[in-house]
This record gives structure tokens, C-alpha cells and sequence, in this order.
DNA sequence: CTGAAAGCGCTTACAG
DNA sequence: CTGAAAGCGCTTACAG
């Protein structure tokens, strides 16, 4: 912080305090205070005085003085800890961010942002969270094995992740949407649209979008009495390129299938351009299903079929959840369902 | 901040303070503090002491504490004032939020986000901004008529813009890459390619993205003495979709056009999906230049030729302007210039 | 170069 | 229900 060192303000500039606010009021600093802090044990008559000066005088808590003696940042971290590469193509990730500031807003609660996605910034960022500069933290991350779950926990810092993180063992709190039941009911769909092979492009198996939407699949096709055919499954990234490639590679692998189960819109794109090169259609030769509903569903052609994850609410029960945990609350999980949105490539 | 009242921490769980470095070192608390401003009039020995004692004791200033005596909150907004969809679609955004993060935390500074892209959102953030709970703001914003710049200027707090701010009057700091410039050389590679007809999709005309391509599209016609005509312009607002709907309108309106300068790349995806539409080819028919070199320019077939903007050069020079004005620095303009990137939609 | 001390603006037991 | 007062952890003139 050497950084903004000079120029304190001007005394006239000064914003008001809560002394300006007692005097204005006719009581002490401690009655305002107690009017700031919800107006328990205070005499109507006192706490409506206080209102019309703190009206009157614009008057706005100061957080550094309230921090200090409270021992509470009064702020809230949103903790970035992918590599910058998988967010660029990530429309969720802006939605989930607005999201939770929109959120916290409404609690007068203000967010940091912070990227941990090297060692580097890790090693910058620790301190700073294990010192209580916040209150608690909304983890972001998909992959298996975050070091920063770790650290957080030795902080004693509260936290919610965004999707189940894999692998951690003890509670902890997490906000998913139904990956499971999501590619249930998309595999549901296609079946009973009357396709007969169905395929899959998965993600990345060390992320529980990856794992769950496959299982999903699997489990859908088992209740039909379909036997599991690992021709019919290709991995991808959740890169539009990966999409590509893993369809490529069905097609190959399995020239009949009629339907595939992509497990992010994004791929989707990609597998619809190598079904477009091999010249079949959508959905007349092959059925496609996404998963998201971002942008990108409804931007390429045809339009897709997927399923949609409710990113307002997993924001705002992020934040839900982050908040009575800040109060003392233990960790809990919240799985939000999905939607099937039905439009032309499906 | 009535949200989180409850539990301070316990005693024993307490960071190391300021005294406790001092007892370690064996030297007085102005001294350790002097030491954490850049160690001036300290000797070699206290320092060493001093520093030996941080390291010790893992210490970590407390901000709230400095905050309070220094009046300055030790941290950054990056204010988000357009509304939310605007950005939905947007790549760029993704990067320059990161990129401001990263060098402010190269500075120990942490960003504050804030989004106010609704009057209701501005009524909260205005009193929050100008009681100084950050020294100053990042301000993403591209259309006219921004009120938050007025409510910055009456808080008197540090502002640098992200792009030209339009009608504006005043000093006022914004950083932008040269979009004069790359329309120009954008149009100036299509015509000494060979194309003879080449027809524009602006973005919106109060932006300065929009304005400043057009013009640049304008000038450059004009320096190869080419006529302007406008049956060879069509307007977008920087969607996939409006980018379609343009270039449809140009292939009916010009139908000998040989060559079209799109102002962002989701809007030359739009257009290429149009052209296809048509049964024309990229870039036998018709040159496709982009604007932006966004995920989108890879992403679409054929890979776009456009212009690319430095944007973490942007992100990096707005970060040390906002710091530059914090120490005082009066307000300046930074223009970065951007670079042709040549695939093969032309 | 260094220490002692005032003070930043709040909250919160403690008395009353 | 209310006021007086201590104290949160720092920085910064002020003396020396």
C-alpha cells in the first residue's frame, strides 16, 4: 500500500460522522450507533431524530472505524481459481459474477474479486484471506484438487464453492445445479424422441460436470435396458475445438449413431461444425442436446436444444449460503434442479 | 452491515499487530510502521530487525486500521455501468477484468467490483463512492451519456475511463486502443488486397467503437479516392444477431459488394452466417474483416482476419492512470495502437 | 534516526 | 433507554 500514500482530504470535504450526527440529533454517539445497528434498545422518539440527521447530513458509515472494532471486513471475496483460459469462452462466468455482486448489493455488502490461478497468486493471496481482509469466500473452481480449499479451511474462513468440489473429504458448503438428473432428462428426451444411439461428448472428468452428466447418461440408457457402448462416448474440455474433435471421433467410432449428448453448449458448437462437414443434418440425421443455455444455444444453427442451469439462483444461494455461514451457521449443499429447454437441434 | 454483526474472532486466533513486531524487534511502533512505508529515516539495523519480526511472525498490516488514520480505503472500484447483457455475449470484458485485477494486485490493491447499470443501482453505489470507500474507479462503460461520470466528478474521485468517453467536455482520463487507426488499416488490407466494393457494419453510433470505425472506414475510402455511398453501410449494435441482419440487408441493398468491414467479430460471425445463407463463399465472394480478435475470430469458419485489441496493455495502462491521478497526477489520455491479424475470411 | 502520544471513526460492555 | 469511556490497530507530526 505504499502505492496511495499522500493527500489525505481536506478537512472542509471531510463526509459527515457520527459525531455531526449525534450533535444534530440531541444524543450521544452511542444512541446513533445503536440506531445504526438496527435501533434495538431505542426510545422511538431518539431513533427517529437520528434518522432525520443522518438523512439530513447524508451521513454514511464509515467501514474502516466499524471494521476495526468489530473484527469484520464487512466485504466478501469472489475467488477466481481457474487458469484465465477456461473463463474467456465461459458466458456462465459473467452471469455468476454479476450474479453474486447483485446479490451481496442488496446486502450492502461489497465483493472482491480475486484471481488464484497460478502459484504465484496464490502464495499473494493467502495472506491476505488468512488475515480476515474478508469475511468469507465464494470459491470458484471446477477442477479436482483446489490447494486454495486447503488454505481456506486453516484460515477458519468461511466459503461456498460453485459446483461440487471433487475429492474433499469433511463437510463443506457447496451451490450445483442437478448435473445428474440434468443429463437424465436430456438422455430421457432423446430416447423417447425415438433415437436409438445415443452418444456422448463428456468434459473433463476431473470436474463434476464432466463426471455427473456422464453418469447421468449412463444411468438413463441402463433404465432403458440399453447396454453401455464406449464407442458411443468421447471426451472433450468443454472447448468448442474439443466438440469438434470428440465428434469427429464418433462419427468414426460409430457411423450409426442418431443423437448425441454434448455436456456444454460450446462443444455442442463444435460437434455441430464436424457433423456439418460430414455432411448429415440436425436434427434429421443426428439429434443434438447441449447442456447451459448459454448465449451460444440459441447463436448457432440450428438452435440449441440443452439444458438449463439456473445461474441466477446458484448466485444468489452462493451468497445465501456464504452469509449464514459468516453468521455461525454450519456448511451446507444446495442442489438447484435444471430446465430442458427444447428448440430445433433436438 | 447489519448481515454480519455476530462472533468477533476469539483472542487467541488474533493476527499479530503492529505492537507485537515491535516487542519482537525491540524497537518502538512508529518504527516498525515506518519501516512498512518504504522504511525512510530508519536505520539498516531497526529495519533488518523489523523485517526479521514481520517475517517472524507472519504480520500483515491491517487495512482497516491504516484506512482509518490515512482516510483513504486502500482499494479500487472497477464499475460496471452497462446493463448486464451488453456484456453476456462479450469476451473482451472477461479479459480486461482480469487484467485489471492482476496489476492491482501487483500493487497490493485490492478490486472492488460494482455493477450499476439500473437507476436503482446507481442510487446505492453513489453514496457508497462518494463517502471514499475506494480511492478510485475503473469505469467500463461505452455509451453517451454516462451519469455516473458526473457523480464521479462531483465526489471529486479518481476516474479513468475505458474508451472515449462521448460528449463528454472536460479533462478526463480514458484509456483506449486506436480504433480510428485499425479501421483504417482493416480497410486499407481489403482494398490493396483487390476488392473494389467494400461495405461496412458499424457498431452503434454512440459508442465510440462505432463512430471511430466508420470514420476510419470513411477516410480510408476516401484516400483511395473512392466515393462514399451509402448502400454500403449498415448499422449494428455489436450482437451475432444484428451482425446477420446487417450483412443481409447489404447483400440486398449492394449486391456487388465484394468485401465488408465488420466492427466486432460476433458481428462478422452473424454476417458470415448470412453470407452462407446467400450461397456465397469467404473469402471467394465476399472478404469478411473483423474487429476485435476475440475467442469468437477462431472460434467461426473461415477463421477471421480483423484487428486486435492490446487489451492488456488497456487493462494495465488504466490501472497505473487511475494510480498516477490517486498521487495527484492531473488527468490524461492513453491511445494503444492495435494490430492486424490476418487468417482467412480475407 | 527514534520514541511517546494523539487521533482516525466507530462499537460495546458498563453503569445508571 | 441512555451516556461516558475504553479500545480496535494503525500513522504521523512533534520533540529530542
Amino acid at each position: 500500500m505504499t502505492d496511495t500514500a499522500p493527500r489525505r482530504r481536506a478537512r472542509g470535504q471531510r463526509p459527515p460522522t457520527i459525531i455531526d450526527v449525534a450533535e444534530h440529533a440531541g444524543v450521544s454517539r452511542g444512541t446513533v450507533s445503536r440506531v445504526l445497528q438496527g435501533g434495538h434498545n431505542v426510545s422511538p422518539a431518539a431513533r427517529d431524530a437520528v434518522n432525520a440527521a443522518i438523512r439530513k447530513l447524508g451521513y454514511v458509515v464509515n467501514r474502516a472505524a466499524r471494521s476495526l472494532v468489530t473484527q469484520r471486513a464487512g466485504c466478501v471475496a469472489f475467488l477466481l481459481s481457474e487458469t484465465q483460459d477456461r473463463l474467456f469462452g465461459d458466458p456462465n462466468f459473467t452471469t455468476l459474477l454479476t450474479g453474486c455482486t447483485t446479490a451481496l448489493g442488496e446486502h450492502d455488502i461489497p465483493l472482491i474479486l480475486i484471481t488464484a490461478g497460478t502459484e504465484a497468486e496464490r502464495r499473494r493471496v493467502t495472506p491476505f484471506l488468512s488475515t480476515h481482509h474478508v469475511d468469507g469466500v465464494l470459491l470458484i473452481s471446477s477442477h479436482r484438487g483446489n490447494p486454495m480449499i486447503d488454505h481456506l479451511r486453516q484460515a477458519n474462513l468461511p466459503f461456498v464453492c460453485c459446483g461440487k468440489p471433487l475429492g474433499e473429504r469433511g463437510a463443506l458448503s457447496y451451490v450445483s445445479s442437478d448435473d445428474h438428473e440434468g443429463a437424465r432428462t436430456m438422455v430421457r428426451y432423446l430416447l423417447e424422441s425415438g433415437r436409438k444411439r445415443v452418444a456422448t461428448i463428456t468434459g473433463p472428468l476431473d470436474t463434476p460436470g464432466g463426471l455427473e452428466r456422464l453418469q447421468g447418461y449412463r444411468g438413463m440408457l441402463a433404465e432403458h435396458g440399453i447396454a453401455y457402448d464406449e464407442r458411443l462416448v468421447a471426451h472433450g474440455d468443454y472447448t468448442r475445438a474439443s466438440g469438434d474433435a470428440g465428434m469427429q471421433q464418433l462419427l468414426t467410432a460409430a457411423p450409426d449413431l442418431d443423437a448425441v449428448f454434448v455436456a456444454s453448449d460450446l462443444m455442442a458448437d463444435g460437434a455441430l461444425a464436424a457433423i456439418e462437414r460430414a455432411g448429415l443434418r440436425v436434427p434429421d440425421d443426428i439429434a443434438v442436446g447441449g447442456f447451459d443455455d448459454s448465449p451460444v444455444a440459441t447463436a448457432v444453427h440450428p438452435p440449441l436444444t440443452t439444458i438449463r442451469q439456473p445461474w441466477t439462483r446458484i448466485s444468489e444461494m452462493m451468497v445465501r449460503q456464504l452469509l449464514a455461514q459468516i453468521h455461525g451457521e454450519g456448511p451446507a449443499t444446495v442442489i438447484l434442479p435444471t430446465e430442458l429447454v427444447v428448440r430445433e437441434s433436438a
